[in-house]
RNA sequence: GCCGCCUUAGCUCAGUCGGUAGAGCGGCGCAUUCGUAAUGCGUAGGUCAGGUGUUCGAGUCACCUAGGCGGCACCA
């Protein structure tokens, strides 16, 4: 007999070999019925499958959180017998469940189109409709590939020939068709219910490799009931309303046009925005760092020095002269990042031990030859702005640069209202320069500096490791933050590098005389600025916090009779530092307020007659429709308050 | 870069079977002076992304190029 512990610590002793269907039948019929899963000892299982020795059980029922991911597995095999039954000769490769859905890649001469979907979707809803239980078996590895091979899926066969030794191979049969999967699958194909959706197809590379073949991948999504479809549905329209190229174009922030593919012609609003955030930043970094500017155009040379130009040379601009008849074929790029400018700043005359740490920031125009389908919106561009910095200093400085560097950023997202940030270190690439001694090195530093990071936020910061992601000069931090709306983003990163400064030849003079090198840590916390504030307009849905609004404020009128007394308004405000603007059109008030509730502008001051007469004004605020009577001076002091940013407002504090 | 789709007025979008281009918003003009999310009337605005071809005739069909969108790959 084995034990069997139940969720409420019962305890129950059975045969073993029993069931999971078979033990939901002996608890009741209505649990047999509902049963679509057993969890064994945390892990999802068949409910075919015989329970062999102790464990946790808990029957798993379709309305249980844990099945949803089955409905989306079993969809996915759904969607492919119904993609073969329509189109025969199309192979079948892999089909995994994603974040709120599913999808299946298909191999086909001709690519699916999503005209197709009502066809598959129709065929999807007959095959749940007969609602044929999933069997499984095992099978010998040449059985399978003997299978697969007499129906021509070839995919499959190097599917199978992928398992690893020693690995059950597993046949999932749903009513005739057959697919090869790890499981576990629920227990009839019915149990899929009728609450999914096909969304979109696209090209995926077979086994991710750019140099395999291109199939063709459906996307589908998939819920427990129409109520969660429906509200996963809306959530994707609202995320669409606060795309922020769409809000780039409706508050008139920015734009691109055909002649500059991922460059940003940014408009004046924008660049009110892209200044703040700078302006921000510079206070930020005004005690410790030195705000430098290294030229946009160098030789290559430099380039070649630091590797980039073997690495990435097919991703850089280059620049030389245009003329014809000119003689000076000297070749330039434009620079993709700023660290050999630093390293040149660094260099140019002695460094002293007594000077270190040297913080070397800079807002540096870089430019990236991306590919082209890897544009996208201000997310990813061709000519971006990082607020980078490179700190040179000794071994022993390294680890506290870091933890300093760290501080400086968590408390840069708090300011933007992020609270949630993930830090991950990202280990050597295969693409690396270097010694292994080198690497080994700069790997326990960090690793030891992550450990105190995660033990010093008292675990509030997650931690985490992405192998083989680091950069080809050093393994480095990769600090994600969590949006509005639980996306998330990776914007900072911390870069210990052991490598450039060797490459480049830089050095201090240490205190016993010698030469000696110094190592380099390379930061960045917004990133690209661009993507930053993509992030941001996104995040907060165009809504900005006062300090960051382009337009803070707009003084408008109801009677003409006012516009003199909006005029004064405007100008004091403008005088307390406030971006403002007056609407003085001959417009009914609700023509205006719509217009610039429309625009996102956080306050609109209203003066009538009234306001005119005693000196106040009407306030209203962006999403909601209150109204408050305020002296012209309260309204000042009111918005300049407010608008003051979070770290002059800290330090006034202080 | 790869696969698929898209590109018509400043913006959002109609445009039938291949027969000479349309709406709303916005702009401009006039009237209206009005109390918190769209006042009325009038008016201008187009190389249908660019090119080549098929055709008596192309916004519409085919091919090429560019840009965009959705994924994939890439992201120093």
């Amino acid at each position: 007999m084995i034990n069997l512990t139940f969720p409420d610590g019962a305890v129950r002793q059975v045969q073993p070999g029993l069931s999971g269907a078979k033990l939901a039948a002996s608890i009741s019929k209505s649990l047999e019925k509902k049963a679509v899963a057993l969890m064994k000892d945390g892990v999802l299982v068949d409910l075919a499958d015989p329970i062999t020795q102790d464990a946790k059980v808990r029957i798993i029922t379709r309305d249980d959180a844990e099945a949803l991911e089955l409905i989306r597995h079993d969809a996915a095999h759904v969607l492919a017998e119904a993609v073969q039954e329509l189109y025969p000769g199309t192979q079948v490769t892999i089909g995994p469940v994603i974040e709120n859905g599913f999808y299946y890649d298909f191999f086909r001469n001709e690519p699916f189109t999503p005209e197709d979907f009502p066809a598959i979707e129709k065929k999807m809803r007959e095959i749940i409709g007969r609602d044929k239980p999933f069997s499984k078996r095992i099978v010998s590895r040449e059985a399978a590939k003997e299978f697969f091979k007499s129906r021509g899926e070839l995919f499959k066969v190097e599917l199978v020939d992928a398992i690893p030794e020693g690995q059950e191979i597993k046949f999932y049969d749903q009513g005739g068709w057959i697919d090869l999967c790890r499981g576990p699958h629920m227990t009839s194909t019915g149990k899929i219910g009728s609450a999914f959706k096909l969304m979109k197809v696209a090209g995926a590379y077979w086994r991710g490799d750019a140099k395999n073949q291109m199939l063709t991948r459906i996307y589908g999504t998939a819920w427990a009931n129409d109520k969660d479809l429906q509200a996963y549905l809306t959530a994707l329209e609202e995320a669409e309303k606060r795309d922020h190229r769409r809000l780039g174009r409706e508050m008139d922030l920015f734009h691109f046009q055909e002649e500059g593919p991922g460059v940003v012609f940014w408009h004046a609003k924008g660049w009110t925005l892209f200044q703040a955030l700078i302006a921000y930043m510079r206070r930020r970094l005004r005690a410790d760092y030195q705000e430098v500017n290294a030229p946009q155009v160098l030789d290559k040379v430099l380039w070649e020095t630091s590797g980039h130009w073997g690495w990435y040379r097919e991703n850089m601009f280059k620049v030389q002269t245009a003329g014809d008849e000119t003689e000076d074929q000297r070749v330039f790029a434009l620079k993709p990042m700023n660290c050999p400018g630093h390293i040149q700043i660094f260099k140019h005359g002695l460094k002293s031990y007594r000077d270190l740490p040297i913080r070397l920031a800079e807002f540096g125009a870089v430019h990236r030859y991306e590919p082209s389908g890897a544009l996208h919106g201000l997310m990813r561009v061709r000519g971006f702005t990082q607020d980078d910095a490179h700190v040179f200093c000794t071994e022993e400085q390294m680890a506290e640069e870091c933890l300093k560097i760290n501080e400086l950023i968590l408390s840069v997202y708090a300011d933007f209202g992020f609270t949630e940030f993930v830090v991950k270190l990202a280990t050597r690439p295969e693409k690396r320069v270097g010694t292994d001694a080198m690497w080994d090195h700069a790997e326990d530093v960090l690793t030891r500096v992550l450990d105190r990071i995660s033990r010093e936020s008292g675990g509030r910061i997650k931690t985490g490791v992405n192998p083989g992601e680091g950069t080809f000069y050093g393994p480095k931090f990769e600090y994600t933050l969590r949006d509005a709306i639980g996306r998330e983003w990776q914007c900072g990163t911390t870069q210990v590098d052991f490598n450039l400064p060797d490459r480049f030849g830089a050095y201090y003079i240490d205190a016993d005389g010698q030469k000696k090198m110094p190592v380099m840590v390379h930061r960045a916390i917004c990133g690209s600025m661009e993507r930053f504030l993509g992030i941001l307009i996104e995040n907060f849905a165009g809504h900005f916090p006062l300090w960051l609004a382009p337009v803070q404020a707009v003084v408008t009128t109801i009677v003409s009779d006012a516009d003199g007394y909006a005029e004064k308004v405007a100008r004091e405000l403008r005088r307390a530092g406030l971006r403002v603007e007056t609407d003085l059109r001959n417009e009914k008030i609700n023509y205006k307020v719509r217009e610039h509730s429309v625009a996102k502008v956080p306050v609109i001051l209203v003066a009538g007659k009234r306001e005119m007469e005693e000196g106040t004004l009407n306030v209203r605020r962006l999403g909601s429709q209150a109204q408050q009577s305020l002296k012209l001076e309260e309204v000042v002091r009111l918005l300049s308050e407010e608008a003051t940013p979070p770290d002059v407002q800290r330090e006034k504090a202080a």
